[in-house]
DNA sequence: GTAGGTACGCTTTTT
DNA sequence: GCGTACCTAC
């Protein structure tokens, strides 16, 4: 259900014409309808996948507007990705007729960060605080344990930082956590260091991801003056995917759209989307229970049911339906296929051998498909989790079958990327010590712990930021040698671009200024001098920083920018095969999509029954629900009867998902249904559970293939070839018949011998 | 301060 | 089985 795409711009006469689609409501069935235009008092908007949510929402959002109830920033549009708030902006434009401009959309972290630098103040903070990432949170979180004496080998960081980030998502700051709550972590302190991180945020003038939430709803709960100005300001509250708010969330939206009835009769003209039966978040903090407690927590609210699936076949609707009716306490809804056609496939199961076995059918089947002209871009494997990919991007790469592996390491996530950004950071505000800790010693500059702790103890006692510490101590002659000569470097260079940045702000200068910085400090050679496989692709991608710095106006808007919106759009136009994650997966739709290792203990996964009991067996249930409902037109479950996890071989019997799919829209497949089938009728043999904790390793000599036949290979080391996918490259190492080679562009990889050819022979 | 060795741990991750 | 994160020896 896709709109036909927008194009680039308007037609000019549109600017002055106002050519809002004015049978927009026609193009809605009944229910979509009463959702659009049921404006007044709380709505719930129950959409089930594939009913048109997207559409109800923008269309709402626009008929809001062309009715004239509401000026464009009378109106709060919240979703949960960037991606998602992009192109309800754009959906709402189109419907206008115009670019919609100076609303209130965004996610709910930008629209927090957008209020919270407003009255910052208030939490201690100045406006121009600064948004850490996780590296800078992690690395805080280290220093205040270390002050707390509290062994980071029995507590982890990241299970600390967990705690705290699970507290922030219940909006809990440090004086409302009670003691009962702690006793759980370091031995009763977690509290305690909540409290001090919380306290060094604040000495630093930043804030973490959870915290833009959780302080802004301190002010808001607090400060009536403030929440009124909201409550003025705000007349409509539109809210996407509300079943995966946590409770901090929660809190923000009901303080936001809870008015006093005296002053507002019209009572709270919130409306929320949302499918009980999506709710895949739970582990990240979100509360599925916020979706089925609307009607409670909103008086006189009203609820639409969205079920008419205009996606997928008559076959997969059965299907999703009936595997989601095994779980309890639903809001319920039934999908109904959309057009009057019960046609379509029935889905597969294949059961096959072991997971080789798996990846090399998905591969084939994928290449018939692709022989048939259906686009690589409209398949999809869709995995529990992320190592799973690793198995069929291996099998695409022999096959030749561009592949794109959505949501792996994002482009600001990587090293090279977080350090320029650092870079930038001490550059824009000198006093963000966490930035200067990152890139003080990158690229190697003699500074080790022992420097290191002299500039924290020089930056404590005179109460100043680190870069400010440095300087004191250069000047004082406190630092010798090499290292003196190279920090007054780097000083130095901070120095040049500050002030090249202060002549001039404003033009564009500001990408010449960091492009300058990177190399006086020596960070770009770094790079440069790296022998490294990955070094040139390190250096484009800074280049590809710059160029995105280009876009804006500021350093300060750029970071801004980034530290909420943590993604690339890179080669989404290509025609690839997707891999990714069943949670990755969810809001996207493709014609095929397959869905491997339906296995117990993989998927549902063991660890969630283990820690979730029940619940978690029916988040899992939902995210199968998620998987099915992505396809269009058809979907290819499979499971292996044997899989290696790690080391060791060992059986897996199929997925309880699959025995909840209805038979008569299933069709069964595979080189190992016949096992699938023994499995089936007899009890397992070791024990009723399968836990995989309890596994018992299986030696599995006798089922695997025999070894293949060594051969040697007949390229040599330091051949230059050729390979369809990757290019141009060097051999670097033979071993048999495997080659070790390095790309030009693609980096190190390793492959058998035949999928070469050398490079100038034709074949 | 760096290289090399070893132990560990290993779901999901919208911002 | 593999990547990383930390520790130790130079």
């Amino acid at each position: 259900m896709t709109d036909a795409p927008q194009t680039s711009s308007f037609p000019p006469q549109a600017e002055a014409e106002f050519l809002p689609a004015e049978d927009y409501l026609e193009r809605l069935n009944p229910e979509q309808r009463e959702a659009v235009e049921t404006l007044d008092g709380p709505l719930l908007v129950l959409a089930g996948a594939g009913t048109g949510k997207t559409r109800v929402l923008t269309t709402r959002f626009a008929h809001i507007l062309l009715s004239r109830r509401a000026f464009p920033n009378q109106v709060l549009a919240v979703t949960f990705t960037n991606k998602a708030a992009r192109e309800m902006r754009e959906r709402v434009g189109h419907l206008l007729g115009r670019p919609a401009e100076g609303l209130w959309l965004g996610t709910f972290h930008a629209l927090c960060a957008r209020m919270l630098r407003r009255h910052a103040e208030y939490v201690g903070l100045t406006s121009s605080f600064t948004i850490l990432d996780t590296d800078d949170q992690i690395r805080l979180l280290k220093q205040v344990m270390e002050v707390n004496r509290i062994d980071n080998k029995r507590w982890p960081p990241q299970g600390l930082m967990g705690v705290i980030q699970r507290w922030k998502d219940r909006g809990l700051s440090p004086d409302r956590v009670t003691p009962a709550e702690d006793s759980e972590f370091a031995g009763g302190k977690a509290r305690l260091v909540y409290a001090d991180y919380q306290a060094r945020l604040k000495q630093l003038n930043a804030c973490d991801f959870g915290d833009l939430m959780l302080h802004i709803t301190d002010i808001l709960r607090t400060r009536p003056d403030v929440l009124a100005q909201y409550h003025r300001s705000f007349r409509y509250i539109l809210v996407d995917e509300y079943q995966d708010t946590n409770t901090v969330q929660y809190l923000w939206l009901r303080l936001l759209a809870q008015k006093d009835p005296a002053q507002y009769p019209g009572g709270a003209n919130i409306c929320c989307v949302g499918d009980d039966d999506q709710s895949i978040y739970s582990w990240r903090g979100a509360e599925v229970e916020n979706i089925l407690r609307f009607e409670k927590d909103f008086a006189g609210a009203r609820i639409v049911r969205l079920e008419s699936n205009y996606r997928s076949t008559a076959p997969i609707l059965a299907a999703a339906s009936a595997l989601i009716a095994h779980n309890g306490g639903r809001l319920g809804k039934t999908l109904r296929p959309g057009r009057n056609d019960s046609s379509g496939e029935k889905l597969l199961v294949a059961s096959v051998w072991d997971s080789d076995e798996e990846a090399r059918t998905v591969g084939e089947r994928m290449e018939q498909l692709h022989r048939d002209k259906h686009p690589l871009s409209e398949m999809a494997i869709l995995v529990r989790a992320g190592f799973q990919t690793r198995a069929f991007e291996e099998r695409l790469i022999t096959l030749g079958l561009p592949y794109r592996v959505v949501g792996g390491l994002r482009f600001y996530e990587r090293a090279e990327i977080r350090d320029a950004m650092a870079y930038m950071r001490v550059l824009n505000q000198p006093a963000d010590d966490l930035a200067f800790e990152r890139i003080v010693n990158v690229p190697r500059r003699g500074v080790g712990d022992a420097a290191l702790q002299a500039l924290h103890v020089e930056a404590r006692e005179a109460q100043v930021p680190l870069a400010m510490a440095t300087m004191r101590l250069i000047e004082r002659g406190t630092l010798k040698g090499r290292l003196r000569e190279q920090l007054t470097l780097l000083m130095a260079a901070f120095g040049r671009a500050r002030e090249a940045l202060s002549q001039n702000p404003g033009t564009g200068s500001h990408v010449l200024v960091v492009e300058a910085l990177l190399d006086e400090t020596g960070y770009a050679d770094m790079w440069k001098r790296d022998k490294s496989p990955e070094a040139p692709g390190r250096l484009d991608n800074l280049k590809e920083l710059t160029r995105a710095l280009a876009d804006f106006e500021s350093l300060g808007g750029f970071l801004e920018h980034v530290s909420l919106v943590m993604e690339n759009e890179e080669n989404a136009g290509a025609d690839r095969v997707n891999l990714m994650t069943l949670h990755g997966a969810k809001g996207l739709e493709f014609d095929t999509v397959f869905l491997p290792g339906w296995e117990e203990g993989v998927f549902p996964s063991q660890r969630t029954l283990d820690e979730g009991g029940n619940k978690g067996l029916e988040e899992e249930r939902r995210l199968a629900y998620v998987g099915i409902t992505r396809a269009r037109k058809r979907a290819i479950i499979s499971h292996a009867v044997n899989r290696r996890i790690y080391a060791n071989w060992q059986s897996s019997i199929p997925s309880r998902f699959i025995d909840e799919l209805p038979a008569e829209h299933v069709e069964q497949a595979g080189s190992a249904a016949l096992a699938r089938e023994q499995l089936r009728s007899a009890p397992p043999v070791f024990g009723g559970q399968f836990p995989l904790t309890a596994r018992r390793p299986r030696t599995v000599e006798a089922w695997e293939e025999p070894p293949r036949a060594k051969r040697q290979t007949s390229i040599a080391v330091g051949t230059r070839v050729f390979h369809q996918k990757f290019g141009y490259g060097t051999v670097r190492a033979a071993d048999d018949d495997r080659l070790e080679i390095e790309f030009e562009h693609a980096g190190m990889k390793k492959l058998l011998d035949t999928y070469v050819e050398p490079a100038g022979s034709s074949s």
